[in-house]
DNA sequence: TCATTTAGTTAGCATAGCTAACTATATTCG
DNA sequence: CGAATATAGTTAGCTATGCTAACTAAATGA
């Protein structure tokens, strides 16, 4: 009843922004992971591969938190990695810590990756007029600041 | 060796939107995970249940293509929902098709679960300036329609 | 030194993707 | 009309990814 009337606070149309953001992100996700399997590794271990690939090694904690998942879930992720090859543990001077590197296959692995990814959305993007494309690079930015915020 | 320098066809900067895109999407939908959490639903069935919340009522198979998975996938998720009472499977004149409604508990279910993804998302965006937010709702319009195009 | 804290792993469970193979209903065509 | 084919969904079985609880090992600190 009271469902559609709901404008009580803040911006009236902030529920449909929440509701298109989170949807168009589901799918989005959904559609390059068609892609991605392309690949043969999973979806979670490409995200923590491009973690260490463009934002350089760190321990198995960092990354947990960069991937907003738990440590257990990290753990068996970055094993199977390093099963691929994909991702070198080193010890560090802490002994609890491990330090998390790329290797040379996963950094290639990413980039082909990426090139499959820019060639789905390169076909999206050409239909759309060059304004469009020029406010959909502003929001590539300005998304990753609201994800850090929420 | 030329996947650094590839810059051949396009804009060259349209891999740093990708990545920037599809890694925001990812994370986003991680973070709003946290909050639908809350519902004792998972994530699929979530997304199916307000696509026929919002879409209204279809067979499975149109569901499955709307949601980008493949019918025993839309089968599996849909056999738990109706098993939470969420949603409802009916008859047609097509004997092999069913048409899928959501309940009116599905319905409220999901428009509580909308209520804490707008508080959660309300925080990040009350950080932001009255422009960013503007081009924000911008982005919500437009990546529907670029997903829809990949 | 010995208790506590911190980092990571192991075990076990649930959800969600997939393909292959099946059932049941509709449709088409000889 | 009746057999072959096509379409819609389900079932079975695999993998990947989330989680919590409980563990090991190393560092810290009182």
């Amino acid at each position: 009843m009271t469902l559609v009337k709901q404008k009580s606070e803040g911006s009236p149309e902030l529920a449909a922004i929440a509701d298109k953001l989170h949807s168009a992100a589901i799918h989005l996700v959904r559609r390059l992971r068609v892609r991605d399997r392309e690949s043969g590794i999973g979806p979670a271990q490409l995200s923590a591969l491009s973690v260490l690939v463009f934002g350089g090694p760190r321990s198995l904690g960092e990354l947990a938190d960069a991937e907003q998942v738990r440590p257990p879930t990290m753990s068996r992720i970055v094993s199977s990695l390093e099963r691929a090859r994909l991702v070198r543990r080193e010890a560090t001077e802490d002994g609890r810590r491990v330090r998390l590197l790329a290797t040379a296959k996963g950094t290639k692995i990413l980039w082909e990756g990426r090139q499959r990814r820019v060639e789905s959305l390169a076909n999206a993007l050409a239909l759309l007029g060059e304004t469009e494309r020029a406010r959909l690079a502003e929001l590539a930015e300005l998304l990753p600041e609201i994800v850090r915020k929420i």
